[in-house]
RNA sequence: GGCGUCAUGGUGUAAUUGGUUAACACGCCGCCCUCUCAAGGCGGAGAGUUCGGGUUCGAUCCCCGAUGACGCUACCA
């Protein structure tokens, strides 16, 4: 699906799962192996060490850690274990993880290509876990073996991974490998400056394509917001392609502030190039989306048997079609139910939709759990997703709709739902 | 709480690596066009550059401190 929405936006790349390439194979899940390997080398070495500690333990120390205002820390119970010790509880079939053993004193510092010298006192470094108990590697594990593996010369990632480079550095040290250079990139916000997240904006590219962007558009966009262009097209036209980005693109020009996700400015920009279209292009446009065959047909089906002439198609099927629903109160509140607990259930539906499968079946599932759960009859469970999703007490039937619609935007207009209902009552948020 | 990163209108960015009435785009408001709505054209409100100290003839820009925001603080990535 990634690599699917990637293609989309007219991205290639040169090695992969897909693609193949002489460093492979490109799937963590194949590697496992060779990590396990390395982590062994590490243990070999004194770097790493095993630990015994269940989950169950740790929780109870972070928590009495936290309660005393003391940051949450692995207390080093395994770290010192005789080999002879930990051989034999090893033998014995106790499951355990693979810690890395962080030097106490002095602090590992790197460069980072965007802001110059970090550096972490490695006292204040935590004793990571490396492989996991039931073998497979953690990320930190996984991507110094691969990078290093995979000859990797520059780690281009989000800002958030500042605070683990030390991590990796000091395992990059610890294999007698050097480092490549590091580049941490600002991380994209919501409205209120947090993380981007799926909760206040969507972030599917599936999203986006399902619900008419064009990739070039989504891409200068993007472009926009990542910054590495210079001023002269970034802030003036604002308008580049593809190849203006791999013949501009300068990682001087990246700011480091995090820049907050403009939808409207990203809508306006998608009209721009929506307008500079022929008609023809646009009329393609279309058909290849909102507008497909396949779409079309899948509509289709589900009003035939409710359809008296076709000139009522678009009076049964304009949800599908349409950005915005939001109805008022009068028709999705229930009768006998108050406003909040409305609101606080159509958000739990929210939640068991956001883990469902999306097929007809395992919605039908989920839903009706929770509404078991919570007290809400299968009929004011599905009214109330009903009016939300198509504006109507009268829809086709609402699983089917919805697996026709697809998940990106279901999610997008529940959630959407809920911001604009939230809103409009803060109260009862 | 600890550690780290960042900081120009509501949002995204500019401002000849110290000298501007702080510019452009989105958004917002108004006018024109027009059967409507958009688009388009014209205009407007909105920041004195987070704050406080320096350095300097002069700081958005250099230095120090504070504050704020964000990130990390998992057998997630």
């Amino acid at each position: 699906m990634i690599f699917e929405a990637l293609r989309w936006l007219g991205l290639a790349w040169d090695e992969g799962p897909d693609v193949g390439g002489p460093y492979g194979p490109y799937r963590q899940s194949e590697r496992t192996e060779i990590y396990r390997e390395h982590a062994n080398l590490l243990l070999a070495g004194g770097a790493a060490y095993p630990c015994f500690c269940t989950p169950d333990e740790l929780a109870a120390v972070r928590k009495q850690q936290l309660a005393a205002k003391t940051p949450p820390r692995y207390p080093g119970t395994c770290r010192s274990l005789p080999p002879a010790a930990s051989g034999a509880r090893i033998a014995a079939g106790e499951p355990f993880v693979v810690r890395m053993k962080v030097p106490v004193e002095g602090s590992t510092s790197f460069r980072d290509e965007l802001r110059g010298a970090v550096s972490f006192e490695n006292s204040k470094i935590d004793d990571q876990v490396l492989v996991k108990a039931d073998g497979f590697p953690t990320y930190h594990l996984a991507n110094v073996v691969d990078d290093h593996l995979m000859r990797i010369t520059d780690v281009i990632r989000a800002e958030e991974w500042i605070s683990s480079t030390p991590k990796h550095v000091l395992l990059y040290r610890a294999f007698g490998w050097s480092a490549p250079r590091f580049w941490h990139m600002p991380l994209l916000r919501n409205l209120d400056k947090s993380k981007i997240s799926k909760r206040k904006n969507p972030v599917s590219l599936v999203y986006y394509r399902q619900a008419g962007f064009l990739p070039q558009a989504l891409l200068n966009f993007l472009g926009l917001m990542g910054g590495g262009m210079p001023a002269e097209i970034n802030s003036a036209t604002e308008k580049f392609t593809l190849d203006d980005m791999i013949r501009c693109f300068e990682v001087g020009n990246i700011r480091l502030g995090g820049p907050v996700f403009d939808l409207a400015k990203l809508k306006w920009l998608n009209g721009e190039y929506l307008r500079a279209l022929s008609l023809d292009d646009f009329y393609a446009a279309l058909r290849q989306t909102v507008l497909s065959d396949a779409y079309l047909r899948d509509v289709a089906a589900l009003i035939q048997t409710r359809i008296e002439t076709l000139g009522q198609f678009g009076d049964l099927t304009h949800f599908f079609f349409a950005d915005d629903i939001s109805p008022s109160p009068a028709i999705y509140l229930p009768k006998n139910r108050s406003l909040e607990e409305t609101l606080s259930f159509a958000g739990e539906q929210l939640a068991v939709l956001e883990a469902a499968e999306w097929t007809a079946a395992d919605l039908d599932a989920a839903l009706k759990s929770l509404g078991a759960s919570k007290g809400w009859t299968v009929k004011e469970n599905f009214m109330l997703l009903r009016a939300i999703l198509t504006g109507s007490a009268m829809s086709p039937p609402l699983l089917e709709s919805m697996a026709v619609f697809g998940k990106a935007r279901t999610l997008d207009r529940l959630r959407r739902f809920l911001e604009t209902e939230k809103k409009r009552r803060p109260e009862a948020s």
